[in-house]
DNA sequence: CGTGTAAGGAATTCTGACACG
DNA sequence: CGTGTAAGGAATTCTGACACG
């Protein structure tokens, strides 16, 4: 089953404020960043996921440390790359041994 | 661990009444009608959790069976009274041990 | 009893900008 | 660069009531 509460994004970005401590200001500068990627209603309000909600405070941490937002944009980027390699490799080796 | 985002009342009624396919004005009669629970913002709006959203499913095939509210309730309460026996059955085995 | 709807107001969120640094 | 804030507007939600049945 690959369904989870976790990211259906149904929360808005006041009550996500306060489950993370950040300021609205802070939650949609790190959207302008690339950090974060809410949805949007109709009517173009911000819909997080608890997922995101985890992110937004790893990302806080982070910026605690004093890293940039480049700089964990280009940490969440490596992530998402090594999965596409491991998952390239897998289809590879699928592909080879159908060969 | 007792914690699930489950439970967690973060939700607007706008994105239940998306979620569950019930207008709002159901979802808020059936609060009417002490059949679900939200939380309230400072402000005054309701948050839902997803439990919340997973009983008003259950809440509107009942409905759709013909039952009536109270029926629900009395039905629901009867849950809670079942667990609260068994909960007063289990503290007095071990009040009896103890003894 | 259960639900739709129009009404008026209040709370929530949005964007773009100015400020400081 | 990262974040606060005042500004004006739009989207969201709230309550109490009338309607039908």
């Amino acid at each position: 089953m690959a369904f989870s509460y976790k990211d259906k994004k149904v929360i808005g970005i006041g009550i996500v404020s306060e489950l993370t401590g950040l300021s609205e200001r802070k939650i949609r500068y790190y959207e302008e960043r690339k950090l974060i990627f809410p949805d949007r209603s109709k009517g173009g309000t911000r819909k997080y996921s608890f997922d995101d909600v985890e992110r937004l405070v790893d990302i806080a941490n982070k910026m605690e440390d004093g890293m940039q937002t480049f700089e964990i944009r280009r940490e969440e980027m490596k992530k998402t790359d090594v999965r596409d390699k491991m998952l390239r490799g897998q289809l590879n080796a699928a592909f080879k041994i159908r060969k």
